[in-house]
DNA sequence: CCCCAACCTTACTGGCGAGTAAGGTTACGT
DNA sequence: ACGTAACCTTACTCGCCAGTAAGGTTGGGG
């Protein structure tokens, strides 16, 4: 009738539209519940398709990893570089992903909340890409102690306000899915507010003492 | 050969057998991936029990679900109910849960790494238990405020605060892994440190200027 | 002693989904 | 024009796993 056929369209720009339709369902449903044939299917293509360019779901699944993980580590970078001081540095980092999570909800879960370890591969993927954005995390804050403090940065204090950094900003993605109005800037200003002050606390070695009204 | 039949045992213990077997396997493979043989084998036990005493893998699941939110929110409860000024409460309440993590490190990703929704009931009982929590949580930080401003406590900031609270803690729970030797008592006093006083930048609305040294 | 109720098993079915075999169709270079 | 390589499909196989049927064992109350 109609002849709308499928349009026919070169590997590489097919290989995005697969990855891109494989985050959706991944995100959605979950490494093991998704489907290849639901995959396919939202990628406006048969199953074999998907085979022929990524191999097997594994490889389509470390597809989805290695190209969000670069998306966002690259905007990270980006805001984070060309910024003075440490601090400023930090703010540009937490914006950018905030803004990303904003535009790519999916490819944060997708990235960031996989519990279970579907094969050896996917796990070492999985916490190649943390690891890297802990990494550059725990660098902005070590970079802070060098300049402000100068020597006896305690070692693993500034790994440990990293995840605390991160758990927060993860978290607060679902806190902003709750206040769709929210810029993220206002996020990153709130939560920037609520930690910057405290991470010096951490970094000069623990000072706390029970506290103001213990009647 | 040997005569070790599998010992006869009563209902309800048996059941709570089947639970603590199905946490490990749920935590290990996610729900999809966990097959209620294998929770069978590792309850000392055939699969027709399983779905004799909890209906079907998702009424496991549901078990599982509630028995361990019902075990932390008490455990947090009875830490954080006595103390004195907020502050102490959500110390206590801190300390509580990483304690209670590092028991049960399995029940805690059961609770709160399921991204997926496999089924209505599952996900409206993973957001019960998420919203319960969050809601201790955010009860501290409102009697907080409430104590020492008075009025004009900003309507969801104190959300926001719970909300990074959690987040940290969830994301420390990986830092613990890490860092096997760390008692919980060492990780909530740095956590409180870092935090404390920043929630009250937050709560009394933000004043964050950018900072320090622009050079 | 003997029976029934609670406890437990082996041995199936049925469906879903990963992966594949075999072949059809269009663009493009010559 | 026409072949060939790139693109794409229908129609399977095969294993895994949720869920079930049918029946075996044991202890404790009459």
């Amino acid at each position: 009738m109609s002849d709308i056929r499928r349009q026919r369209v070169p590997r590489p720009v097919r290989e995005q539209q697969i990855i891109d339709a494989a985050i959706r369902i991944f995100a959605r449903r979950g490494y093991h519940a998704a489907s290849v044939d639901e995959i396919a299917e939202l990628a406006g293509i048969s199953k074999p398709m998907v085979y022929l360019y990524l191999d097997s779901k594994e490889g389509l699944f470390l597809a989805c990893l290695r190209r969000e993980a670069e998306r966002l580590l690259t905007a990270f970078r980006a805001a984070a570089g060309p910024a003075h001081s440490p601090e400023l540095r930090l703010r540009a980092g937490l914006l950018a992903f905030f803004t990303f999570v904003t535009e790519h909800r999916d490819s944060w879960v997708v990235l960031h909340r996989q519990s279970s370890e579907p094969s050896p591969a996917i796990t070492a993927e999985l916490a190649r890409s943390r690891r890297e954005l802990l990494a550059e995390v725990t660098g902005l804050v070590r970079a802070d102690i060098a300049e402000s403090d100068g020597p006896a940065c305690p070692e693993d204090d500034a790994e440990f306000v990293a995840y605390t950094l991160v758990g927060a900003a993860d978290s607060l993605t679902d806190w902003m899915a709750l206040h769709p109005g929210e810029p993220p800037e206002r996020i990153t200003l709130r939560l920037m507010n609520m930690v910057w002050v405290g991470m010096r606390n951490v970094l000069d070695g623990e000072v706390w003492t029970t506290p103001s009204g213990t009647p």
